[in-house]
This record gives structure tokens, C-alpha cells and sequence, in this order.
DNA sequence: CTACAGGGTTAGAGCGCTCCAACCAATAGA
DNA sequence: TCTATTGGTTGGAGCGCTCTAACCCTGTAG
């Protein structure tokens, strides 16, 4: 499949190899008639730039990359959305890996990202250790999303998970619900933000906290509501769950021990995700701005591609988005 | 940031630099003695080979790129983790793309793919006209997935739409149905074999078919069924709707209509994508194998690599699987 | 003692591109 | 007329790597 090269350009509009790159590189120093010359050979031979020569030769990249920790959660789907919106604005070509959730494949994805020298990389929910974001931050820019940081190297962007699950229990403790339990998310990212965030507000409104470890998938969810039903105590009114696909297992779980949401079990969800918006679900949750912060991610990074080096920490406020799985405590839908 | 090179390690080690060259990619003919000296070397400095220079200097590449129409679909993301499974078990590396679902980002994208001159592509679910995609095949190897293609040089992954509709109206007929309609995919990929497929088993038990437009998305199957409802004539009985999304939306509003799921209507989806599973959901719909689906692209796509050049067109049987969202006509649930 | 083999190692060219310094008009200023 | 100046163009070096061919050993056979 042996493409053209920019020496079959050059020889084809009867110019220097030196003039297609200044063409292909849209300098304003080319005669229009050499230019027109140029594009028109390159067309004919459908000749496009070899983007790894092109950086290899420059010592710059234009690419970006972004490890999603997890393709299957549509969280990150729609930060992505934002991200390459923002980096294709700008001029960038981004490159997406996936690690499924696991630290080690994640290390290999990211490993793969760096190996292609970007300009610099995203990491969307990493689950790696600390030590492995540091050393991926020497190779290269790098902003974390949904993860903390505290590395003057790296740039992060996040919602406020404490104030997050703050608004949900608020919203819960005003509908008139005491008995408030919170689903865990474990390892996940931010978790334990949230959980703090539950813990502090139950605290705040003199309520007893409860957290039921449990984790970011809906089985999970399902799983600690059977173990809460089983438990045999009194039932929790309402339910912070870790994140939406949580909830949602959760009120399937509700749902088969005769438990109905919202009359008799009110639920929040976490992240606001299309799923939550799903008529058929219509989950209350609490909203991050996911396209934005993808776009504010894909800023940061090329802000340090232009120069920038006091680390950049941004922390969004979240807010709630109210469905029809929360009600009023003993009450009817509203 | 200027990262170590090959150079850097070899006068570190104290040997040349393509003795490093050699270690690097794990030839035998290396002494254990240098060998040792070498990895040391490159450890201490944390090199790492430049993928790109690497495949710039041998003209082969281990890179396989996958542009993904849309990622917010849960569908493409099991293909993508099938696929990226079976491209690092054979040594590959996996970067993928998207294209927003629109004709010219897709593109955008493809073009931005070929310029890493991977070793192939996948494309999944594209929407792009035959022409671009010809167009890339000439470039690379190409693999489509969930869309057709004749052209000998491309090689295609499908699952039969025809078959899997056909199954649909199969299940909705054996429970006593006979007034089933069809939301349509619109321009999707597919969904002209699924209304195909639909149209063909209806006619073959006998049946009229009703074929509504639509599209890919809940708040087009939402919308649909409530043309349906204004329409005013007698409601179908049964629903066979474009996919899983299409179908959740054709659910609420059918509930907003008043009209239980599955005790008035009965509502099939396509696709079987995690949303269909989740238990709150529940939705009887027409199984793709994703994940064999993405692995068997993979190795179409290494084979082409290999040498292989008679293409491969491969198409899947899809199954049904039956939830809760189907039932007996005017029955109960089973 | 020379020749030969062959494992281990290395220099050098080259992949497709960018970028710098040099070059070549053609025009402007003195 | 001669020197600057400017706008356009070009050769060549070099980015980090691979790969071929040549090289240098040491060991063995002739």
C-alpha cells in the first residue's frame, strides 16, 4: 500500500520538497501559484502528511491522548464528547485508549499513550496508583479527571463530590426522610469524597449515617440493597446511591422486595449520566457538568502545551437534578 | 521534558546503539551479559522506545486504529472491548476515535487515523458514504462493523438484522400478536435490514406490517409512539423497535400514554447492550454477540496484516432474548 | 599455523518529515 | 550604479529508530 510521499508531491508539482511542507503546513510564504500547484499534485495522489514523521521531524506533537478507564460507563462517554470537541477546535488530533477498570491495563494503556509522545494525556477515572500518575506526569502534560491529586505537575479536573452527596442528602433531609443510607463506591474514583460528603451532611442535620459498602455497577447496587433487606433492621426511607448505575441496580433490587420508589423508598443516583436521564428511569441525581469538564481537561492540557506550569485544580459544583425517584417521606409522588 | 532515546541508553550501557535496538525488540542474539547492561540502562533512565520513530524507520506498524461512530452507545462500546482485547493478546496496540455519528467528523476522523499509517482500521458502525470508505481501504486494511460493504478489499463483520427482526416478530407472533409495528433505524447502520427483516416476517405470518419512522434514540422511539397514540386508530399490540435506546423511549411513552409494558404492549428491542440487562430495564430484545463481534474484526483486520487478501464478510446470528417486556396478548405477564 | 565458521556487535544509510541557513530574483533606497 | 531589503524557494541536516552489511572475535577444523 506504498502511499505517496511528499517527494512524489514535490516531483509531481515540479517544486522542492521544502515548498509542500511550507504548503502543507499552510505557511503564508508560498506563491498562490506554487500552492495551487501543490494541492493540486497532492490531490491526484491523494497524498495526506505522515503525522508520525511530521512530529518525529518537528519534536512537537499536535495529538493528544486519553486513557477512559471504563468505555462502558457513559459518564466518561460524555466527557470524552466535550474533550475532543475542545481539542479538535484547537487543532489537536486526540487518540482514546480504554483500560477497563484495571490498574493493570490501565499502566499498559497509558505506557501505549506516552509511547506515541503526545502532547500530552488525559486520564479519564484512572484507578492506577499515585506513583504511576507522577511518573507518567514526567514524560508528559497530563490532567486527571474525576481524580484527585495533589502533584504540582498535573492539572485536575473534578466536580465536588463532598458537596454533591451534600445536595442529595439535603434534598432527601427536606423531603422530610431521616433514615438516609448511602451506597458506597469502593474504589472507585471519588468515592470516598462522596461517602465523606454523605457522612458530613447526615452529621450536619443531627442524622445517624449509614454506609452500606458497595460499588460503581448496578449489580453492585442490587447487591447491598438485597444485603440491607436481608439484614432484617429497619429499612432506610431513601437511598444515596454511588452513582447512577448503582442506583439504578438498587431499585431494581427495591423493586423485587416489594419495595416501590419513590412511595415507599426515595433514590438519588450520582453523575447524571444519559441513563438517568432515560424517561423510563427518570433518576433524581446529582448533575457534573461532564461536557464541560472534558472541554476544561483538553484546555488545561494545551494551556501546558503553550507554557503554562503552576498546576491547575479546578473543582465544579455539581447540583441536583430532581426526577421521579425521590418523594416526600410516607407521601405520594409529588 | 526531553525523554532519554536510544542513544542516551547505549552510552549509558557503554554499547552501540543498535545493540539497544536489538534488546529492545527481544532478539535472541544478544549476550545474557549486555542484554542485563542494556535493560538496567534503559530502567535507570526510564526509557522507553518512540512507537513512532520505531514503525517511521521499519515501515510496518503495530498499530491498529478503530474509529467508533458513537461511543455514548453502549452497543460500540462492547465491540471496542472485544476488539481491544483481542489486539493486545496478539501483541497489537489499540487507539481508537469517534465520530460523533456525523458524516464529516467521521471522516475528519478516519483521515486523522490514517495518518498514524496504522497496520489497519476498524470502522464501527459508520455512517460515512461507500465512497470514503473505499477511499481508506486503499490506504489500509479496513474492517467494517455493523455496515455492509461488497467491496473485495474491505472485510465485514455483521450480525444478520434480517434474521434478528424476523426472531422479534417470531416471539411477539407465538404469544398471540398480530398487530405489530416497526420502529424504523432511519439513516442508521442496519436499520434498513432490520425494517427488511421486519417487513418479511410479518408478511410471511400473514400480517400487515406498519413500519414508523424513527431513529436510534429513546427520544425518537418517545416520539414515535406518541405519533402513534395522536394518530388515534387502534394501537399495535406489539412493538419491534429500531434498538435498545429506541425501545426505552418507545416504553415511557407508552407508560405517559397510560399504557402498561408488558400487559398492553409488548416492546422488543435490538441489540442486547448493558441497558437492556440492567434489571430495572429488563428489555426482551435481539442479541449481537458484541464482544465476538470486536474479536472477530481483530483478526480480520491481522490477518489482512498477515497477508490474507480474499476478503472476509462474516455474519453473525443474532438470538433472542426474552425479559420482561413481552408478554401473552392481552395476558398476563408469563 | 592458517582458514573458516558463526555468534555477537557495530557503523551507516534511510524512513518522511521539519527547520535553518543560504540562496535567488526583483524591487527599493541611496 | 551599487547596496539593502524583501518575498519566495531550496538543499541539507537531523528527529529516533530499524535494518543490512560488514566487522571482530573466539573456537575449531584442515
Amino acid at each position: 500500500m506504498g502511499r505517496p510521499t511528499m517527494e512524489d508531491v514535490a516531483a509531481r508539482a515540479g517544486v522542492s520538497r521544502a515548498l509542500v511542507s511550507l504548503v502543507m503546513r499552510g505557511s503564508p510564504k508560498v506563491s498562490e501559484q506554487r500552492r495551487n500547484a501543490v494541492l493540486r499534485a497532492a490531490e491526484e495522489l491523494g497524498y495526506s502528511p505522515h503525522l508520525m514523521a511530521r512530529s518525529l521531524a518537528s519534536a512537537t506533537s499536535t495529538v493528544l491522548g486519553a486513557m477512559v478507564s471504563d468505555l462502558n460507563n457513559a459518564f466518561f462517554a460524555e466527557v470524552v464528547d466535550g474533550f475532543d470537541a475542545a481539542v479538535t477546535e484547537q487543532g489537536f488530533d486526540l487518540i482514546i485508549n480504554t483500560g477497563g477498570r484495571s490498574p493493570t491495563r490501565e499502566r499498559r494503556a497509558v505506557d501505549n499513550l506516552l509511547s506515541f509522545r503526545p502532547a500530552g494525556i488525559a486520564l479519564l477515572g484512572p484507578v492506577v496508583p499515585a506513583s504511576t500518575i507522577a511518573g507518567a506526569a514526567e514524560q508528559s502534560p497530563l490532567v486527571l479527571v474525576s481524580r484527585a491529586s495533589r502533584l504540582s505537575t498535573v492539572d485536575t479536573i473534578n466536580d465536588d463530590g463532598e458537596v454533591g452527596s451534600g445536595l442529595a442528602v439535603d434534598h432527601l433531609v427536606g423531603l422530610g426522610h431521616q433514615h438516609i443510607a448511602h451506597l458506597d463506591g469502593g474504589g472507585g474514583s471519588q468515592a470516598s469524597l462522596r461517602r465523606k460528603g454523605y457522612v458530613s451532611a447526615m452529621l450536619r442535620h443531627g442524622l445517624e449515617p449509614l454506609v452500606v459498602t458497595s460499588e460503581y455497577t448496578d449489580t453492585a447496587g442490587a447487591r447491598a440493597v438485597r444485603g440491607l433487606v436481608s439484614a432484617g433492621g429497619p429499612m432506610p426511607t431513601a437511598i444515596v446511591a454511588a452513582n447512577d448505575y448503582n442506583a439504578v441496580g438498587a431499585i431494581s433490587a427495591l423493586e423485587d422486595a416489594g419495595l416501590r420508589v419513590p412511595q415507599d423508598v426515595s433514590v438519588v443516583g450520582y453523575d447524571n449520566t444519559s441513563l438517568a436521564a432515560l424517561r423510563h428511569v427518570s433518576l433524581t441525581t446529582v448533575d457534573q457538568p461532564r461536557h464541560e469538564m472534558g472541554r476544561l481537561a483538553a484546555q488545561a492540557l494545551i494551556d501546558r502545551v503553550r507554557g503554562r506550569t503552576e498546576p491547575v485544580h479546578r473543582l465544579l459544583h455539581p447540583s441536583l437534578v430532581v426526577r421521579a425517584t425521590t418523594a416526600p417521606l410516607g407521601g405520594m409522588r409529588p
